[in-house]
DNA sequence: GCGACAG
DNA sequence: ATCTTGTCGC
């Protein structure tokens, strides 16, 4: 069964707010792309001119069975990218590849884990928040390193974490999900609780620092990189 | 003015 | 994130 997928760009109207966020940020620092110019207008942001780097980005989604950790479905996506790395700005450049991905699946997934911050955020909405609302769906953010807020070293063991705080509000964890290995940190993202958040972590680590679904979800990028055409996705 | 800075 | 050699440990 094909269902008309929207662009992705429509997907993520916040985009434009995105692209004057940084315009101002990067002004004199970035060169104008008129290709990346057209598509802004397309979808309704003629007065953006922002644009960095011709570049791909490549997204993967990884749906797993929570309670078993068995892979029902996994699938890929590769798109240009109207936007370049910068801090607070992620979601931005990578938001519209994940969407394309999503878009894929048969299945509906019911919660969603993010290789990022949920509200551990300057502006409390990291690409786990950002993507979380988009699709209304529960989400997570699990970053292997830290973006704003403070926190102590959390114990050795695994499980053991410490909150991360900002300007006095505590915006995720420092969560050690194996002994003795650096801690990952969670944080809510779009309708989930930073207990909620950390137990699906915790639970969807199996032997390694990494989430299992995360792990493979990288994999699966990476071989977007090397394999290029000589891969197919199913379906 | 100088560091810090998800991926 | 990416580049990139060897090395320590189960």
């Amino acid at each position: 069964m094909t269902r008309e997928a929207p662009p992705p760009s429509a997907l993520f109207p916040s985009s434009v707010r995105g692209a004057r966020l940084l315009q101002e940020r990067l002004r004199g620092r970035v060169r104008i792309r008129p290709l990346a110019l057209q598509r802004l207008r397309r979808i309704g942001a003629a007065d953006v001119t922002y644009i960095g780097e011709k570049e791909t980005v490549g997204a993967a989604v990884v749906v797993v069975d929570a309670r078993t950790g068995e892979v029902v479905e996994e699938r890929t996506a590769v798109g240009e990218t109207l936007f370049p790395y910068v801090p607070g700005f992620l979601s931005f450049r990578e938001g519209p590849a994940i969407l394309a991905a999503w878009e894929k699946l048969s299945v509906r997934p019911q919660v969603l884990l993010f290789d990022g911050h949920g509200i551990a955020h300057p502006r409390r909405f990291g690409i786990a928040s950002h993507v979380g609302v988009l699709l209304n769906l529960p989400s997570v953010g699990c970053a292997k390193s830290r973006l704003v807020g403070e926190c102590a070293e959390p114990g050795g063991e695994k499980g053991e974490w410490t909150p991360l705080t900002d300007a006095g509000e505590v915006i995720g964890a420092a969560l050690r999900t194996r002994d003795r290995v650096k801690p990952v940190f969670v944080s809510p993202g779009h309708r989930a609780d930073l207990a909620t958040s950390i137990a699906l972590v915790l639970s969807l680590c199996s032997r390694y620092r990494l989430p299992d679904p995360a792990r493979r979800a990288h994999q699966l990028t990476q071989e977007l990189r090397s394999g290029g055409r000589s891969r197919s996705e199913p379906g």
